[in-house]
Parts: structure tokens; sequence; C-alpha cells
RNA sequence: GCCCGGGUGGCGGAAUGGCAGACGCGGUGGUCUCAAAAACCAUUGGGGUAACACCCGUGUGGGUUCGACUCCCACCCCGGGCACCA
């Protein structure tokens, strides 16, 4: 076959000449061909085997598809691959989220029109992502920004809108200056910050469109039948803050002499008798009407600062309480007490009624507010074991001891029970009642930017607010536009989309020229995947019956309380106007970690990124992601630097090697058999990781399984390199075939490119996984460590079936044993079968 | 301040009560080569020894246990979430 005799046998060269090299970008492209020409990767509807919807959250198109997109996209497709390997009908699909404010940015910036901007992101994006060889269902990709979806998300607006579930009020928002937008609650951070583009942000007042969320706040709190990380379940229940407790009517008489109620809301009406002062928000509509005229200068000052301060400054804890008197008195309804009234800001508007009752002596606010102040600090409880004094105390006594200085209610403990009989008093005596408060507020989803889904809905001089009837929808976004100097949407100063006339009265009308925030367009695009090219409807309950709710859902933990959130709301709005027959979205759900750069999360909004184009070029696809779900665990996600790109040779040198031992192992040999003991350590090998594998492969656990793989194929080359006869016997091909079968997941190209040469016609990703045998696991020699007092001493090689006596008798008479015991006799011998024994002195 | 994670060689990490450092990267030595790369073989926690022996070692300090990276208590550091919600 060769002319030249240089060409050592098993050398490098002559595997080039006899069978070719390892090639990854030639089997990789020739395989995405096949796949694509054959159809694998299409989940059909009407498919018997059980469906499994395995759902990743679609990527924004940015148009910068980094090694932090691939890592996420491949632990999914992995996961997919698995479970399509053990039988199930998976769908996997993709899509992108396409309105938002970075196309409009690049708009203005570049002056290149949104919709052209977005579109070419995404076919360089989809590009991108085909080449990592994933199982995305491409026949049933969602591009928000399409008319063909939009239509859809304006037509489930006009459904919420007509449950009551949407509707338009004015109320304090969040303000991002830089955005020049509204915010929802949950798109500003912690610190006060936009989510976006980390400008401050501010309060206005201003009249805008709502989802009414808060009315799901109690179904929220339920997860029936799911099956969700802990702390993403806490961090919703954070969020949606829910506190039973009582509203209680205080009176005050106005400088105009009207007697008015006043509520409050408190979890703690068993302090009442404690109240000494009473508090209002600066925003409060009756800080006018109480300020007497002496105190008219303090307040407006401090009502003016107040306002000038931004929201997280207010809500610093660490500030000291600041408030001004108001100079008029609140009665409290339990005990008729005239109490003062004080303004100050660490009462929120937003929360409860914006009044709250002080009690210095039981809530830790009030308690620095009194002591600031030189306000009363009366105790209602008194601690079991000792007394303490109001005057000494250094800081609130919460939730300790017995009622004191409260009349009939005197001696009860702390309790639940407690509270439950001041409600029961309040509301026999018609001055309050059981309530529950929420810290959940209803989603704002207008946002003054363009390049969002229009909301259909129109404004009538006569008519009022007036929604688009169904016919006319979509309602289009202009895709030609020109952006005013000042960044404003350009939609409200485009005449030909304003002007429009009213459906009722058919006079002169103008269309709403705010958009919709993305997060509702996410809110149901995994609807959408069941039923992608439906032209009558959003989706067809049936078809979306056959793949829902999603099996599996995997994206960041960052979404807990924005887009898991949303999509549960509404998810739940759908079930309740019979659109849909289930209420939970996702059945079950997995934060993968996130690749990091220098500490932050990889993204082109964050700065620096690192593309994996180049690496794949090199290495390949398939080396590119093994080597990424070999970084670690997946949840645990990676930093990226310097360093993270040399552990790729690793990988690289791994595939290689599965190619030579399956280019090896066709060679024919004329040698005799490999003996019995050498066959059974290789099945052993195969049969351990087979369990091994497929267990860390359905927990995720892409390294070790990875790792386990590496072992199998060290002992493989090993026995071989020791008994090249093996080759031919069907306990190698059992073993090479598990080898490929097991690594199939992670890379699939180069799977199925030896599948074939090994003789295969069908795919190897529609195989399924190999069964594990334990017989064939068993191991027949056990190393049994040998500790005295607790230290390793030595360690035997033991036949696996001795029982525990004659285990004993051959550890105590090894040398080492003996002349540690000497004459005296062990204490105690602990024996953990087949793995230890310890001798203790 | 509160609630979750986490802290293991030069590096990524493995081990969830029983041989700490699997697997991989990197390093060192070797084979092959005119040479280099690749590949392959050996070796690689620290101290100690000619080699063994032995000693130390999983953020820190205690505890439980025959035995602790693993469980308990206290603390330190890093990452994330929440935070005047009455």
């Amino acid at each position: 076959m060769t002319t030249e005799t240089e060409i050592k046998p098993g050398s490098e060269a002559e595997r080039t000449i006899e069978s070719g090299r390892y090639s990854p970008s030639d089997i990789e492209k020739k395989w995405q061909q096949v796949w694509e020409e054959t159809g694998l990767n299409h989940a059909d509807d009407n498919d018997p085997r059980p469906r499994f919807y395995n759902l990743v959250m679609f990527p924004y198109p940015s148009g910068d598809l980094h090694i932090g997109h691939w890592y996420n996209y491949t632990g999914v497709d992995v996961y997919g691959r698995f479970k399509r390997m053990n039988g199930f009908n998976v769908m996997q699909p993709l899509g992108f989220d396409a309105f938002g404010l970075p196309a409009e940015n690049a708009a203005i910036k570049r002056g290149v029109q949104a919709y052209k901007w977005t579109l070419s992101n995404i076919d360089k994006m989809r590009q991108q992502l085909k080449t990592m060889g994933g199982i995305w269902d491409w026949q049933r990709e969602v591009v928000t920004c399409l008319p063909d979806y939009y239509k859809w998300s304006e037509w489930l607006f006009l459904k919420l809108y007509e449950a009551g579930l949407a509707y338009r009020a004015k109320a304090p928002v969040n303000w991002c200056p830089s955005d020049q937008t509204v915010l929802a609650n949950e798109q500003v951070l912690v610190d006060g910050t936009c989510e976006r583009c980390g400008a401050v942000v501010i309060k206005r007042e201003l009249e805008q469109w709502f989802f009414k969320i808060t009315a799901y706040a109690d179904r929220l709190l339920e997860y029936k039948d799911i099956n969700w990380p802990e702390k993403t379940m806490l961090m919703q229940k954070n969020w949606i803050g829910r506190s039973e407790g009582a509203r209680v009517n205080f009176k005050v008489v106005t400088l105009g002499g009207e007697e008015i109620d006043v509520p409050v809301f408190t979890t703690r009406p068993d302090t009442l008798f404690g109240v000494t002062f009473f508090l209002l928000a600066p925003e409060h509509s009756l800080v006018e009407k109480l300020t007497t005229p002496a105190q008219k200068a303090a307040m407006d000052a401090y009502i003016a600062n107040a306002s000038t301060e931004t929201e997280y400054e207010r809500q610093n804890v660490e500030k000291t309480k600041t408030g001004v008197f108001t100079g008029s008195y609140a009665i409290n309804p339990i005990n008729d007490e005239k109490v003062p009234v004080w303004v100050t800001d660490y009462v929120l508007m937003g929360y409860g009624t914006g009044a709250v009752m002080g009690v210095p002596a039981h809530d830790q606010r009030d308690f620095e507010f009194a002591r600031t102040m030189g306000l009363p600090v009366r105790l209602v409880y008194q601690l079991d074991d000792r007394e303490i004094n109001s005057d000494e105390m250094t800081e609130a006594l919460v939730h300790e001891g017995h009622v004191v200085n409260s009349d009939q209610f005197n001696g009860l403990p702390d309790s639940q029970d407690t509270v439950q009989h001041f409600i029961k008093y309040i509301e026999q005596k018609g001055v309050g009642k059981a309530e529950v408060n929420y810290r959940l507020r209803d989603w704002l989803i207008s946002r003054q930017r363009y390049w969002g889904s229009p909301i259909p809905m129109i404004y009538c001089d006569t008519d009022g607010i007036v929604p688009v009837p169904e016919d006319q929808l979509p309602v289009i976004l202009p895709t030609e536009v020109n952006f005013r100097p000042d960044g404003l949407s350009p939609l409200q100063y485009l005449p030909e989309f304003v002007e429009t006339t009213c459906p009722k009265c058919g006079g002169p009308a103008r269309r709403e020229t705010d958009t919709l925030d993305t997060f509702m367009c996410s809110s149901w695009y995994f609807l959408r995947y069941c039923d992608p090219t439906n032209q009558n409807a959003a989706y067809d309950k049936a078809m979306v019956n056959r793949w829902m709710p999603v099996d599996q859902y995997t994206g960041g933990p960052e979404h807990a309380t924005l887009h898991l959130l949303y999509a549960r709301f509404f998810t739940k709005a759908l079930y309740d106007m019979g659109m849909l027959d289930f209420e939970e979205p996702f059945t079950s759900l997995f934060h993968q970690g996130m690749i990091r750069s220098e500490g932050k999360k990889m993204s082109k909004s964050r700065g620096k990124t690192v593309a994996p184009d180049a690496l794949v070029k090199q290495f390949g696809a398939d080396a590119v992601r093994s080597f990424l779900m070999f970084l670690g665990p997946f949840d645990q996600g990676a930093e990226w630097n310097d360093k993270t790109e040399q552990l790729l040779i690793g990988v690289s040198r791994f595939l290689n090697r599965v190619w030579n031992l399956v280019q090896d192992s066709q060679k024919a040999s004329s040698l005799v058999g490999p003996d019995e003991a050498t066959l059974k350590q290789l099945r052993r090998a195969t049969h351990k990781t087979i369990k091994k594998v497929v267990d860390d492969l359905g927990h995720w656990a892409f390294n070790t399984a990875l790792s386990s793989l590496m072992e199998l194929s060290n002992t493989m080359q090993e026995l071989a390199a020791k008994n090249p006869a093996i080759y031919t016997h069907s306990a190698w091909r059992e073993s090479i075939e598990t080898l490929l079968l097991l690594l199939a997941p992670l890379s699939p190209h180069i799977t199925e490119e030896l599948w074939h040469q090994i003789g295969h016609t069908e795919s190897i990703h529609n195989h399924s996984m190999p069964i594990f045998d334990p017989a064939l696991a068993v191991d027949e020699v056990v190393t049994i460590v040998v500790q005295i007092n607790g230290k390793v001493r030595e360690k035997l090689e033991l036949a696996a079936g001795m029982n525990e006596d004659e285990v004993k008798t051959v550890v105590l008479s090894t040398p080492k044993v003996a002349a540690a015991v000497g004459d005296g006799k062990p204490k105690k011998i602990i024996y953990v079968p087949g793995k230890l024994i310890n001798i203790v002195l």
C-alpha cells in the first residue's frame, strides 16, 4: 500500500495515509448538512414517543455571539441530545428576543434602521449558532420583532385588556433619564439604577399602561407540581413580599375642622397600645391639611428636600431618621389616645396606605425615630424572665415576651393567636379589619421607545380609550423612521402612524405611541414555538397541549423576578381566560452558571467578550463544546482568562485519541485473542463508565461525564497496547460503541462520523444509550485500606468475596499490623466491607 | 444587616463520613526527529530520605466520630440576591 519503507506501523504518518486524520472542519460541515437534509432535528408533532420540551431562554440579537452563549446553548443541547437518546421526542427550539433598546441606540448612533440592524444580527447569529451543531429546531424559530409574531403580542394585550388585567393609570413611576423611558420595578436595580444603562432612575408621576400582576400575587406564591430551585422560588417570594396584618383607622381633624379616618396597615396590631406617634409619607395628601401655620415653613422645606432625593438615597438604611411635626394629632382607636402626627421620609407612599402607626418600643425604625425626636417609648410587651425599662432600651424589643399595658390583653404571649385576638377586637369595634399587603407592584408595560411592539390602543376625544379591533391587527410598526436629535421616540412625530380614525365613532383619533415592554413579548414565546406558523391565532390550544408545559427550562438566575415571574403571571392569566389548560409554564427549571470576564457576566453591553469562531475553526465545534462542558459544573459557570483557553488543548487531544482508537480498531489482526482477564477488565471499565456517564448526563454533571470517558479511553488504549489482538474481539467493539454513544451528546459530529466508519448506517443520535449491566461491572479484586488508629498504613489487594473474619485474619497477619499491635489486643476493629479496615489500639 | 452559594496543588476542578487531589492543563525527564512541532512513555501537593520510613496538608479556631474536604458550633474572606415594606 505504501511505496516507502520509512512509514512505521502505528505511527501518525501511517494513520494519515491509511484512514485519514481527524479533520473537524470537514466532518462537522458534512454532518451538519446531512442532519439538516434529513430533518434529524425537527420535532414532529405526531411522533408517538413521549415528548420532551427542552427550552432555553432565547437570546437578544446583539450581533455578537460570544463564548458565554455557546456555554449556555451547549449545555442545553447536551441535555436535549441525552434525552433524545433516552427515547424522547425532543423539541428544542430557538428564536430571538428582537425588540429592545440596543437596536434603537444603534439606529440613533449609526443612522441604520433598527429593523435592518436587528435582522442582520439575527442572520449572523443564526449562522454562528449553526456551527455548534445543536439540535435546534429551526423550523420553529420565532422572531419577536416580525409582524407575524407581534401581531399576536398585540392580540394578547387586547385579551388581557378585555379581562380587566391591562389598564391605564397615573402613578409615580420609575423614569430613566438616560434611556428616556419608564421602567418596571423589576428593571430597577437594588442601587436604584437602570438595569440597562446604569443611570440613576428617578420617580415621575405619569399616566402609563399596567398589567394587574398584583391580582395574582397569592397564586404566584404557589408552585404546584413543579420542580424549581428553592433559591428562585425564595427570590420570587421575597419580591412578592406578602404580609399579613390589619388595616386600622386612626382619626384626625384637619385644620379646616373636618374629621377624617386615616387608615394604616400594620402587621403588629397587637402593639396598638404602644402607639406614641403617627407618621405620614411626605407625599401623603393629608400633610397639607394637617400642617399648622407654625410648622408650615419647616414642613415645606422638608418635603422639598425629600422630593429631590433619589429613591435610593431616601431608602438608605444607614441614614439617621428625619421628620417634621405637623402640629396636629391623631386618635388611636384602641384607647382614644391623642398622638402627634409627624411626616417622615422613611414612610413610603407606595406601600400600604402611606401612613404608619409609630410603636417605638417594638419596631426598630420607630425606635430610632423616637430617640432622635425625643418622643416617648411605651412598652406593651415585657420579657418573661426579667423586667426591662423603656428608658434604658438601646433597641426595639421585637417578638419576645408577653403583653403588658394593654387592658384585657395583658399576659398574652407573643404569638399569631394574640395578633388574631387584637384583629377580632378592632373588627368588633368597627375601627379596622384583617388585611394582606404585598410588596409587588403592578407591572408597568408601556415604554416611551420606538423599537417595540405597538400597543393596539386608540385615543378618541369622544370615546376615550378604544382598543384596535382584532381584524385590524397587527398595528404595524413603521420600519423606516427618522430619529430626532433628542433621541425621543420618532413614533409620536410620525403623522401617518399617529393619525387614525376612532373604531367606535369614525372620527379623527390618535394611536398610542408608547410600545410594549420587551418582557411582554418574551412572556409567551414558548407557546408560539408549539405552533410557530399559525396565521389565525397566537397558537392552537391543541398544539400547545401536545408540548406544554415545558419539561425543562434553562436560563440565568437573573430572571427570577423578571421574565420567570412575568411568564408565570401570563400563563395563569391565559389559564383563567380558558386559553390554556395549565397554570405553570415551566415544570422543571435549571440555572446554568455564567461565563465571567473579570468577574462580571460576559455580555456585549458590559464590555469584553470572546468570540468562539476562531476556536471553532482551529479545534472544531466538538472540541469547543466539550471543553466548555469540561470547565466545571454547569451551574457554576467559569471565569474566562488567558489560561482558560489552554484547557481546550486537552479536550482536543482526547477527541484525537478517540479518533485514533477507532482507526486502530479497524485494523485486521491475525494475532490470537486476548486472555479472559483482559476482556473482563475491559468490560468492567466499560460498564462502570456507562453507569457513571448516564448518571452524570442526567444531572447536568457534564464535566465528570467527560472525565469518565477520558478514563475509559485511557484504559482501552492501555489494554490495546498490551494486546493488539483485542481489536477483533466483540467486547472491544462494545467498548468502542459505548464510548461513541456516551460521547455523542457532547461531541455530536466526531461520534456520528466514527459511528458510520465502524459500519452503521443510521445516525448515532437516533440510537439509544447503552444499557448498564451490573454483573459485568463487579470488581473481582478490591483494595482494602488498612488503617491503624485512623491513619492509613497499608493497602491490600484482596479477593472481592472474602468475609469479614477472613479479611481480619489476613490484615492482622501482615508485618506492619502485627508490629503495631504487638503483644496487646486491639481495642476495636472497624470493618467497612470491600473498602477499609481500621484497627484501634 | 438578612438570605442563598462558595473557599481543595502552579491552574480548571474530583471526592458528601472511609486511600484527598480523579480527569485535564501546565512543569520536569525521556522516546521518535538533522531539527522542531505533533504524538507517545515516565514523573509531578509540601517537608523529609540515598531510597524507604515518617511528618504536614482541603479559609481560621473549636467540637462530634475508630475515622471529617464532607457533619455540628463560632469566625474570616469571595460571589450572588434582598434590604426603612410598617
